[in-house]
RNA sequence: GGGUAGGUUGAGCAGGUGGUGAGCUCCGCUGACUGUAGAUCAGCCGUCUUCGACUGUGGGGGUUCGAUUCCCUCCCUGCCCA
């Protein structure tokens, strides 16, 4: 049976136009998309740098716009824990609590499901939490978690959702939270009704192909505004991950809405996802690793930590714009590391996101020019540590000046 | 000059009143991180032929089967008194 629209289509709160589809040839699946949503457009493939408690850690929204984010992601169950979903509806929503005006989306709390780990106990009806702030106890239903969304107020919503670690499951445990995922999904359906904000539903399945085909079919068959592709970004080898997708986005040719990878972010992931029909993503990565020394280019990462940049008077990047390379050395970068300097924080993540950030505008401007097949050729195939921001490159051997 | 408390692996310490001191925290070195319980975590951090062995408690000497420990002496440091 169909699920009815809850709404018209013609009053969606967001559209996505292709603008660019992918070839016939098959040689492929990439597209140009825009996303149009309350808050503004949003070129895709893009990347949504995460904003778990309402911030991207180090930075401030206009660091955010010049590294280039034109969508943001943040967290429910964070926001709902602390300061209060509540308190952020009354104080205006959330982009006027964080002083962000352009678009936000929130995830469900689902990701906590399998993040807390012990302190969480699912069951059909919801999941209850243990706060990792105060040991209190939290019961997410789909309907709270929605509830909570609707009061934070992000352009898109997404429905909660229970993930699965793939390679710590069994094809039972896949298939039940899977099976979970769905009815949850239209609970989350049932219960939105926020007409200026989008909901976006969840794909599961793990890495098994026929209940990833049947997961894509059955949240596809539901009318959301966009579909996540959870799950993945885990423990699985890119080959894994690479043939979960093949099994989804053929399935979603003809489905005119954007494919949202949720938590993949290194570049060379993305990279092969755009190419397999992936519109948008979020990830920490990016600046988690920032604020732990490293630092991203197209030569491969570089750990600022090391004894080596001490003395480095050149930037991270040459060709890079962000703060960190138009203005300082990687040898004050190595500095501010070593002295806990805060600076570090936010000139490291100003950077990684930046790197991100313009990847993905040169995968746009291959799809757009009909190259991304060969910018996929020309990266190192195949697995993650050949991703362009990993590999340790060449040694450029800084230390052994003499003198 | 007298008194007193001390000198432990880069720094700061713990321990140890006759038999096993390589233990901690910094610093330092390296690695990890993918819908953020993460400005975090892990490993290493005296020497070597590194699954083990050796050396090491300020210097020198003594007692003893055996000394970081007890004795003598010297050096150095903090504090108090002259």
């Amino acid at each position: 049976m169909t699920a009815s629209p809850v709404r018209a289509e013609t009053t969606r709160p967001l559209s996505f136009e292709t603008l660019v589809p992918a070839p016939a040839d098959g040689s492929t699946q990439a597209r140009l998309g825009r996303l149009t949503t309350p808050h503004g457009t949003v070129d895709t493939p893009m990347f949504m740098p995460v904003g778990t408690n309402a911030t991207v850690k180090a930075l401030d929204p206009d660091d955010l716009a010049e590294v280039g984010a034109q969508i943001i992601l943040a967290n429910t169950y964070h926001l709902y824990l602390r300061p209060g979903h509540e308190r952020i509806a009354r104080l205006g929503g959330l982009h006027r609590f964080m002083g962000w005006e352009r678009p936000i989306l929130t995830d469900s709390g689902g990701f906590q499901v399998v993040s807390l780990g012990d302190l969480r106990v699912i069951d059909d009806d919801g999941a209850t939490f243990r706060s990792h702030l105060d040991g209190s106890t939290h019961r997410f239903t789909p309907e709270h978690s929605i509830a909570v969304q609707e009061a934070l107020g992000p352009d898109i919503a997404v429905a909660f959702d229970q993930p699965v670690p793939p390679h710590a499951s069994t094809r039972a445990q896949v298939a039940e939270a899977t099976e979970r995922t769905h009815r949850w999904a239209e609970r989350s359906l049932a219960a939105h009704g926020r007409a200026d904000q989008a909901l976006f539903g969840i794909i599961q399945g793990g890495l098994e192909a026929d209940l990833r085909a049947e997961s894509t079919q059955a949240i596809a068959a539901l009318p959301f505004d966009g579909l996540c592709i959870g799950g993945l970004a885990g423990d699985e080898t890119p080959a894994q991950r690479a043939a979960a997708l093949d099994v989804v986005v053929p399935l979603l040719a003809d489905d005119p809405r954007p494919r949202y990878l949720m938590g993949l972010g290194s570049p060379g992931d993305m990279l092969d996802a755009v190419h397999r029909g992936v519109d948008l993503f979020d990830s920490v990565l990016p600046a988690r690793v920032a604020r732990n020394g490293t630092l991203w280019t197209p030569e491969g990462r570089l750990n600022l930590r090391n004894a080596r940049f001490q003395d480095d008077p050149a930037p991270v990047q040459a060709d890079c714009a962000c703060r960190l390379c138009r203005h300082h050395s990687r040898a004050y970068l190595a500095h501010l590391f070593r002295a806990d300097e805060l600076l570090a924080y936010r000139l490291a993540t100003c950077h990684n996101l930046t790197y991100c950030l313009d990847f993905m505008a040169r995968i746009r401007a291959a799809i757009a020019a009909g190259t991304l097949p060969d910018l996929v050729r020309d990266q190192p195939a195949g697995r993650a540590t050949e991703d362009p921001a990993r590999p340790p490159a060449r040694d450029t051997q800084a230390g052994a000046k003499g003198g």
